[in-house]
RNA sequence: GGGGGGUUACCGAAGCGGUCAAACGGGACAGACUGUAAAUCUGUUGGCUAUGCCUUCGCAGGUUCGAAUCCUGCACCCCCCA
């Protein structure tokens, strides 16, 4: 068992702890149960929940049994912090739905069939929605004082916001704190983490075990994984990055990190990934010595794309990388290139417009979305911003002919530095 | 209710009878440079069957050989006085 309390200081990701003098003695003497919680609010988790997710993955490594929550009751409420406005509710269908998403993918971070520490993963709902009003504001709402509810944190900003707050939002707190008392109770577990900014939901439960059970629960939050702009990780202009496959393809989650800005990449490395200390502050040293090998990002991506889609997501991403930003494309099958355009927008014509005369390059261009008119797609040639299968083309007049298939029924049209189209012809 | 000002391309903003597809700035796109970064520099930025043609300066009419520019009506916005 090593020494989790040290590993994760050195790393930065204790932010606050309720308990800073025990804690690392009560965690290196035995075995605990740790949880934390999941919003369901789509069917896949975003990169926003990695960091809690491996937490859950240190602990369990370090021989601590892991309880992700789902929060399919909170989840229909909506937590304030942090929120500038009301979130809209879900219905009971969508959550069944998210909830199935998001635990096929906590797989690939914790183990469940480990015996002892395996890890489990429980929606509140299941013991939420058993509760009456009148037996939940008996035994969990008497132990709220009221006056100290106003004093979180979470609370004060909404208060004083024009949007205000509703009943159901202020009760929230209740419905976390409740949650870490029923673990308690059901599965002896004793400590809670979270971002920082569940402070107050964390402590507002060790309080409520207190009163309910006269238990000694902690809890400990780790830093919020931004950018040093501010701004959100995770975050991009067309969306968030998931950890679906589906929604966001290992090709873009691989990218997403290869392209972390130099002063973000030491961070990434010590909150998401497991490497080793030696190893992390060998790759600190690179980014001053070589930044432009960016062994750093490299590495992030490397690690995160194997942990989230497996070697073979991370091959395939490799392969992508190596196409999208090389040289010709050439020695590819359909399978290979449909597999690695996978996020491009392609477009069917019959395979007749090659024969003859060929297809009119500009043609081709509008056709395939990439340029919206004649034009556009005159200029672009012009200025030699466009290229087929990676190759650079100069003539206005160019025409697409069978022999620029670069595969049986593929051609690769590029515009600009990585925008792709990919036009396949079949009859 | 009375008086004044405004509405221009993705956004901001000039133009106030012809040389206006419309200055300039931002954004966006492309090229060079580079680390798939940042900054910088260059080019492009209504459409087309393209030395020409068509559509666009709030909307609808009108004056004129000719209107983004002048006139009339309408709509919306802003300011001042009641």
């Amino acid at each position: 068992m090593n020494d989790i309390f040290e590993d994760l200081q050195w790393r930065g990701l204790i932010h606050q702890t309720t308990a800073d003098e025990l804690l690392p003695q009560w965690l290196s003497s035995g075995s605990r149960t740790v949880y934390a919680g999941f919003d369901p609010t789509a069917d896949s988790l975003h990169v926003g929940s990695l960091l809690p997710l491996m937490m859950l993955r240190r602990f369990q490594k370090a021989g601590h049994r892991p309880i992700a929550i789902a929060g399919g009751a909170t989840g229909m409420i909506g937590d304030p912090s942090g929120k500038s406005a009301e979130r809209n509710l879900q219905t009971p269908e969508q959550l069944a739905a998210n909830l199935a998403g998001i635990e096929s993918q906590m797989r690939h971070v914790l183990d469940f069939e480990c015996g002892d520490v395996s890890a489990i993963l429980v929606n509140n709902n299941d013991w939420m929605s058993q509760f009456s009003y009148i037996d939940f504001l008996r035994d969990v709402g008497k132990n709220f004082p009221v006056n100290v509810m106003l004093g979180k944190e979470s609370v004060k900003s909404r208060l004083s916001s024009e949007a205000g707050l509703s009943y159901t939002e202020f009760s929230y707190m209740l419905l976390q704190a409740y949650d870490f008392v029923h673990l308690h109770r059901e599965h002896g577990c004793e400590l809670q983490i979270g971002g920082s900014d569940q402070w107050g939901n964390v402590t507002a439960g060790i309080d409520l075990g207190r009163r309910m059970l006269g238990a000694q629960l902690y809890g400990m939050t780790c830093p919020l994984l931004t950018k040093t702009d501010g701004s959100k990780m995770g975050k991009t202009e067309s969306g968030a990055i998931w950890l679906s496959a589906k929604r966001t393809s290992p090709y873009k989650f691989y990218q997403y990190w290869l392209n972390v800005a130099d002063e973000d990449t030491g961070t990434c490395l010590r909150f998401l990934t497991e490497l080793e200390r030696s190893e992390i502050e060998a790759l600190d040293e690179s980014r001053v010595s070589a930044p432009q090998e960016r062994a750093s990002q490299r590495k992030l991506a490397e690690e995160l794309t194997r942990l989230i889609h497996g070697p073979a997501g991370l091959a395939s991403a490799l392969q992508a990388t190596e196409i999208f930003f090389g040289a010709e494309i050439e020695n590819l099958d359909d399978r290979q290139l449909i597999d690695i355009f996978a996020d491009v927008p392609s477009c069917e014509l019959p395979a007749a417009e090659l024969t003859g005369e060929g297809l009119g390059l500009m043609d081709a261009l509008v056709k395939s979305g990439l340029m919206k008119s004649n034009g556009e797609a005159r200029r672009a040639i012009k200025q030699g911003g466009i290229y087929i299968n990676n190759r650079r083309v100069g003539e206005i007049d160019r025409r697409l002919t069978p022999a620029d298939l670069t595969s049986e029924t593929v051609v690769v049209l590029r515009s600009g530095k990585k925008k792709y189209a990919l036009l396949r012809f079949s009859n």
